[in-house]
DNA sequence: CATGAATGAGCCTTCATTCAT
DNA sequence: TATGAATGAAGGCTCATTCAT
């Protein structure tokens, strides 16, 4: 099939080049190396590609496009009865997370750069708090209860305080055990422990 | 004064390298332009420092001995009494890390890297944490109750919803204010606030 | 054919290499001259080599190999009557090293450096007299005479009597006809007749 | 003594060089690195001497010089007696280009260079060849024979049979007895043996 | 005399990208 | 599609040399 060995290669090559990017950072990564982990001719990254700027626009277009789709699933039948919907919630989404640790991890670098090409942090953060925020908005309001007018309030407290920690943690992880010795086995546990304790807290009305 | 001169250049050097690395990252970060910027012949870099590696060796350096002289400046003469305590080492540690924003935005990215190399962001997390387990420690036992025997799940809560925030915050402020068009100056007071609800959260024991 | 015109660049590096190695030593050779005297660009010599050392290294291996088959070559049915047989592996030789003067002069120059990493003039002379040494050894026991014990004492003789005028003669030959102002074509008469009298000199056993 | 001072380390500056020169080549030597084992510093350096080149300069002079002097000393009362005349002439002469080595070294290398900038080895050989010849000459006058008219082929035999050997085992000696594992302290007898015998062997007119 | 600092030119090597087939 | 070969534009680093004191 020469439509399937086409997809297979151009697909190898993305797959490469997230985990070279991830291990040597965009301006640290390769074309040589890509091809050759990839298995494939230099020449031929150029084929499907316009060069490795495009490979990491692709990268970043389907992580967004893969969040996206996923919060639309998870939200569309989303039926809210409290600790259960959070916990679901909170799983299945640091579950996708780990599925695209590799980008996540070039993500997060490029958007720290100084330019403002690339901002994927940001974009995957409105995604995931849009409808974080309604969906919140929806709990008080339902619950009588008035929300926080400040938006921006609200934008500071879920990034920082649920976005950066719940990525950090995807893209920590590894490093964070191997350095403290901790038992990754159980780092999972712990995180989701500590994070929901935290990240409550910060919707916690009482204070 | 000769050596006044001397440490000029060398200090110029490397507070250009700084500003470079951070908006570039290391790898993207050009020896020609840190050259320009300074003001000083190429080679000059290669006659004060032994190459690249070198600089951001030194700028590391720097940085931990900073974090490490103010942590035992900080807790020194540390009379805890609750919430004052608490706002005043969060304040002191937020502008020391706003300080150092340029290196830690680097060490944030060269601890994401796959080689061990470079683990800044640990280093730092270890300094500090060592310090604020202690005092929590402290606090516990004066209060009579039992220190979490699990120091993994302390390590993993201080690190992700405690040393990951702040510096988190630091280093993507402007970023986020630039990208959600939020006001830059009262994002600071959104954080801190945000900040104490969940990490006070996370050290909540009634839960 | 592909593979023609492969060997065609690689080999037009090589030979260029050469002869600018001779002409300026290793040290003084500049890649740019090479990749500009072989038409290439500058880029395609680290792409067939692994650098200016890589370059030197199989100029080297080839020049070992050359003598190497050289030597088995002429010495397989060596059918030794004296005279007739010196004569030809005497001019045989000479020819050869004749056509490796470049790389010859080269060999001369490194095998003089401090460190012990290149030796070549000793390789050589090692293979060259192993051979010679051997048919020394059966012309004598052929002739009933005892081969003189002091094997050092032969090394000494073929290396600075054989080895050394014959590849000093190769190598510095053009200069001296340059220096002297003697004629380039009857010098080579001349150091045959010189060097059969002075080599055989220090063969007599006589004295 | 100001002047005991200025030349010890113009001196110093020079024996330094001459080694290091040795050891790395001229062009494969750094200035730097002749300031840190002289224990100047490097401005120093083109304070006694316009740059490397000149370096090189004083230490050829210098190098023709005692070797010029050393011939007019050794060949002004030259009772020649044969064999005893031979013995004494060749181990001065021998002696003195051991205390030579190093820049005979730096001499040969130059010396096969493509450009004619140094031909100092010519120089050398023009030297101690111009007395042997001319000795020679007196020789044969005073024996009645007639002198070989051809004194190209002079030339070449003095210069290959004589002064390459020569100044080869010089300069060779340590890399032959390391690589051959010959012992360091017989080779010279080997060598004045050796040379004897094919030296006299090109002066033999019995062939 | 002596030195720390500074520099311009250049060197080896790399790399993203393109070409020819 | 696929590939070996080729290239222009740097990039990090070195080095002989000079300057200021």
């Amino acid at each position: 099939m020469v439509e399937g060995s086409n997809l297979s290669t151009k697909e190898k090559i993305l797959k490469v080049s997230e985990q070279v990017f991830a291990e040597k950072g965009f301006d640290g990564a390769r074309v040589d190396e890509i091809a050759r982990k990839a298995g494939v001719n230099k020449a031929l990254i150029y084929y499907y590609f316009d060069g490795k700027d495009d490979l990491l626009d692709h990268l970043f277009n389907l992580l967004i496009d893969e969040v996206r789709n996923f919060i639309v699933e998870e939200v569309k039948d989303l039926n809210l009865d409290d600790d259960e919907a959070f916990n679901k919630v909170f799983n299945n989404t640091l579950n996708l997370l780990e599925t695209k640790r590799d980008i996540l991890k070039v993500a997060f670098i490029e958007s720290l750069k100084g330019d403002t090409k690339h901002s994927i942090i940001f974009n995957l953060g409105e995604i995931i708090m849009g409808s974080e925020i309604e969906r919140i908005t929806e709990v008080f309001t339902s619950m009588g209860l008035e929300v926080p007018e400040d938006k921006q309030y609200m934008l500071v407290g879920e990034f920082f305080t649920g976005i950066l920690p719940m990525i950090g943690f995807v893209i920590f992880k590894d490093n964070f055990s191997n350095y403290f010795g901790t038992d990754p086995d159980k780092i999972k546990d712990h995180f989701k422990k500590v994070f929901k304790k935290s990240h409550l807290g910060f919707h916690d009305l009482s204070k």
